[in-house]
DNA sequence: TAGTTGACCGGAA
DNA sequence: ATTCCGGCCAACT
């Protein structure tokens, strides 16, 4: 396939669905991961327009620890993620 | 085809 | 501390 739905793309999705709950990746992490450790200005773009709600791209956050963006809105991205990673501490134990 | 945009990052003023 | 600039990559217009 001369163009294929470009595998970046579809690595960066697969990615973020691999992510544990709890877990929160940068987009650097992210686009490490899927194979473009520089494209992290890609990645947002991708997850902005291709927005799954399969997918917790809410746990995709920036370096700096600020959520970001969430086409959701940012008070609901920091709140699954502090609910996930509430829910994931009695998850490892008890 | 080329230019602009965007949920970014890092450094400099 | 905040604001601005340049650089990087993919998608959109």
């Amino acid at each position: 396939m001369t163009s294929r739905p470009t595998s970046f793309t579809q690595c960066v999705f697969d990615v973020a669905r691999q992510i544990p709950k709890g877990a929160t990746l940068t987009y650097a992490q992210v686009a490490e991961r899927a194979g473009r450790p520089h494209a992290y200005r890609a990645v947002g773009n991708i997850l902005n327009k291709n927005y799954d709600p399969t997918i917790p791209c809410h746990r995709v956050v920036r370096s700096d620890g600020t959520p970001g963006g969430y086409n959701r809105g940012r008070e609901q991205k920091v709140a699954i993620l502090q609910q996930e990673q509430h829910l994931g501490k009695r998850d490892v134990v008890r």
